[in-house]
DNA sequence: CTCTTGAAGGTTTTT
DNA sequence: CCTTCAAGAG
């Protein structure tokens, strides 16, 4: 390969071309890493002739990693789907499904989320009597999560914690945490990570076939690796020496999550005969954009020294707004795209909105809602985390893993079976007594002392479960999925119900049976506990679509590595951003993180930047005053627009800052709200036909009811234009409006 | 055992 | 604001 039939850059093209030993590459924002990272693959493959089996790829997304395996592809050819492309979660698990016995598991083990995990945590200390105004569950998971990222054990954790009484407590919680999952069959996130570590420590065999196997390895984000990982990668690379670290100090922020950003400044003490290379040209953003960045981010200290440059325009000046009001800010968010997207022929794609806190998105999207903008909202409540399918999966999991007594005590009286606390405590006590699992007592119901009248409806529960768990053996997921609804009753329960809510949970229903039917269509070999591994694993932002023209809405940690051409970094006031926490706390790195995070934001941009603030806010239902963020004061004058409004402005009325009655807006949610899978209706496919043609009244959720004065066909989608009563003159996207003939 | 109601308490960021 | 938890009636 050379330098023009890549594109690559000197110092890329050495990255590309340093394949043996330990490399470092520190790469800036924007500085092309993902395009090192897949030329060095392909370049692996085609011109070293290594195999495509012998090659990891550790990626922060399950989205990046499959981008990177089809960029493969496309310059290879051959052979992209024999490389490991992960997550560190991913690639742990599917390690762990060949091991995991050897560890003391099942190799069917479950997948514990953040609730689970604190489910968990809740019953140990109800069983160890521990006052729960004393003691937070939530300390003690974050508590337990960090012990783990530094791979301290709970004996550890125990001599550990001295005479400290607390912490001796936390202990206890730990040990019996550890215990409880292990009965269970079951592994937490982090779990997923020390289990494959001590897998290796425990059983050289079995690690040396791995460093066999992957010969080289790459890891992305590197920046943002915890202890537990760097373990597993140095284990992996120890025989080999193949190992290339791409990362960027400046943009470390998961410290929260255990990320030792010691793991990227040190690399080359651990890896003296390490080589180093900096990419510091910037192919993304404007000059101006970089400087702003380059600027915020010179005021941290303890990092290693570089200076993002590009040979890119200066472009435009980076607008700052202050608003009277959050609601101000969000409205003027929303018009600047509506009249971009109207005006200058951009798409709703080239722009996301991106904050500190997942709350702040609720005005936008209200605001965005109003406008009729197309958005999507990453993150927040996951989607598998949602009651009702938390609900359905915990039956698929006790199918599959009979030993998840976790799942069994959450279905167990859902829906209502009249099995209530006073017998499952019952039956607890002699599971205790018996040592015994839960599900076995279960199953043994009739020699628990005192149950009367609920033995039978045990009974009933349990035979349910043995006749699914028989029908799994011939049916599909899909199939499986549709027969506990069906034996539940729980579709037809929520359609009993008749509210918005029952609606929006069966519709959620609806979309968890098309992606079953999704996973089993693409998947090689489709079965029940691959699909629930995959459902443990995705994160929201994998489902982001590019094909799709929606305003992309998110945390700004959601937002590392990608770019837009138009970024709003919105809330930029001290208290919101930096976070009122790290204001107020007294450990001065908390800030330089949330600045880094702020550098991250600002080199999201490509084109066009824009930063906003609010005088006053609602926070938690009380107005708050913020300040400017520090942030912004970071940046050069020189740098930023202050114009106030540009072009003509309608002669706006007075805005009543009232926030939408919570019904009318949660109805238009509702109507509006964003499957993922829907997003690609409005790429993909308009709606064929419209219901109502010009001339007929219709109805909109928000704006009432009005006469359709003119339908023009977008090719995308129907523009539609109506005359409505209220609200006067509105023109809208068939597929968005959602109107309703009369 | 279930459902309703009211009060209290709590917020960064996520695989 | 929004979720979670405790208490009390049916």
């Amino acid at each position: 390969m050379n330098q023009t039939e890549t594109g690559l850059n000197p110092m890329q093209m050495e990255a590309v071309e340093h394949t043996e030993g330990p490399l470092l590459i520190l790469a800036g924002a924007g500085s092309g890493k993902t395009r090192v990272l897949t030329h060095r693959i392909a370049s692996l493959i085609r011109d070293k002739g290594v195999n495509p089996w012998n090659i990891m790829a550790i990626t922060f997304t399950n989205k990046a990693a499959g981008e990177m395996r089809e960029r493969v592809d496309k310059i290879v050819g051959y052979g992209s789907e024999r490389i490991w492309v992960s997550t560190f979660h991913s690639s742990c698990v599917r390690i762990l499904r060949r091991h995991a016995e050897r560890l003391g598991y099942a190799n069917n083990f479950a997948i514990y989320d953040t609730d689970d995990q604190k489910s968990l945590i809740k019953d140990i200390m109800k069983r160890l009597q521990m006052d729960p105004k004393l003691y937070r569950d939530r300390a003690i998971m974050a508590a337990i999560s960090s012990a783990k990222d530094e791979m301290i054990e709970p004996d550890q954790y125990r001599i550990d914690a001295g005479i400290d009484w607390k912490l001796q407590k936390y202990a206890a919680v730990y040990a019996e945490y550890q215990a409880e999952l292990k009965k269970n069959n079951a592994m937490d996130f982090d779990d997923l990570l020390v289990q494959t570590v001590k897998l290796f420590q425990q059983f050289p065999e079995v690690l040396d076939y791995y460093q066999e196997q992957f010969r080289y390895i790459m890891v992305d984000e590197y920046q943002d690796t915890n202890t537990v990982q760097f373990r597993f990668v140095s284990l992996l690379a120890a025989k080999y020496r193949n190992l290339c670290v791409v990362g960027d100090d400046d943009q470390s922020i998961y410290k929260f999550r255990g990320a030792n950003i010691e793991n990227i400044l040190s690399f080359e003490h651990v890896f003296p005969d390490a080589k180093v290379i900096k990419l510091e040209q910037n192919y993304r953003s404007t000059q101006n954009i970089l400087n702003a960045a380059n600027e915020v981010i010179a005021n941290n200290q303890g990092r290693k020294a570089k200076r993002l440059w590009t040979e890119n325009p200066e472009g435009d000046l980076i607008d700052l707004r202050q608003f009277q009001s959050g609601f101000e800010e969000a409205e003027y968010v929303a018009g600047e795209i509506t009249r971009g997207v109207r005006t200058e022929g951009k798409k709703y794609r080239d722009y996301a909105i991106l904050y500190r806190t997942n709350a702040q998105s609720r005005l936008f999207e209200e605001k965005l809602l109003l406008a009729n903008v197309p958005y999507k909202i990453v993150g927040g409540v996951n989607f598998y985390a949602r009651r009702e399918i938390k609900d359905l999966l915990a039956y698929l999991r006790v199918i599959e893993n009979p030993e998840d007594d976790l799942a069994v005590l959450r279905i167990i009286n859902v829906p209502r079976r009249g099995i209530g606390a006073a017998t499952i405590n019952k039956v607890q006590d002699w599971e205790a007594e018996q040592g015994i699992r839960f599900y076995d007592a279960l199953l043994e119901a009739e020699y628990v002392p005192g149950l009367m009248r609920s033995l039978n409806k045990i009974k009933s529960f349990t035979s349910f479960l043995q006749v699914l768990r028989a029908k799994a053996d011939y049916l599909s997921v899909k199939e499986l999925l549709n027969e506990i609804i069906e034996e539940t009753g729980y579709v037809a329960d929520l359609q009993a119900e008749g509210t918005e809510e029952a609606a929006a949970r069966i519709e959620n229903i609806d979309e968890l049976i098309s992606k079953i039917a999704d996973y089993e269509e693409s998947a090689e070999q489709p079965s029940l506990g691959g699909f629930l591994q995959e459902v443990a694993l995705v994160s929201d932002i994998d489902s982001v679509d590019e094909e799709s023209d929606y305003v992309l809405l998110m945390t700004l940690h959601s937002a590392k590595g990608l770019e837009f051409p138009n970024v709003f970094l919105a809330g930029m006031e001290d208290g919101i951003f930096p976070s009122y926490m790290t204001i107020t706390g007294d450990d001065p790195s908390e800030l330089e993180e949330e600045r880094r995070l702020c550098y991250v934001g600002i080199t999201r941009a490509m084109q066009h930047l824009t930063l906003t603030c609010a005088r006053q806010r609602m926070i938690r239902g009380e107005v708050q005053y913020n300040k400017m963020s520090r942030f912004v004061k970071e940046i050069p004058r020189e740098l930023i627009s202050l114009e106030r409004e540009r072009g003509e402005i309608e002669d706006r009325k007075p805005k009543m800052d009232i926030p939408t009655r919570g019904s009318v807006y949660a109805a238009m949610k509702q109507a509006f709200r964003e499957k993922p899978q829907q997003a690609k209706t409005f790429s993909a496919q308009k709606a064929t036909k419209l219901d109502y043609e010009i001339g007929d009244t219709v109805r909109h959720i928000k704006f009432g009811v009005g006469i359709v004065t003119d339908i023009v066909d977008g090719g995308r989608d129907y523009e539609v234009t109506v005359n409505f009563d209220q609200a006067g003159t509105k023109k809208m996207f068939a597929s968005f409006a959602k109107l309703k003939k009369l």
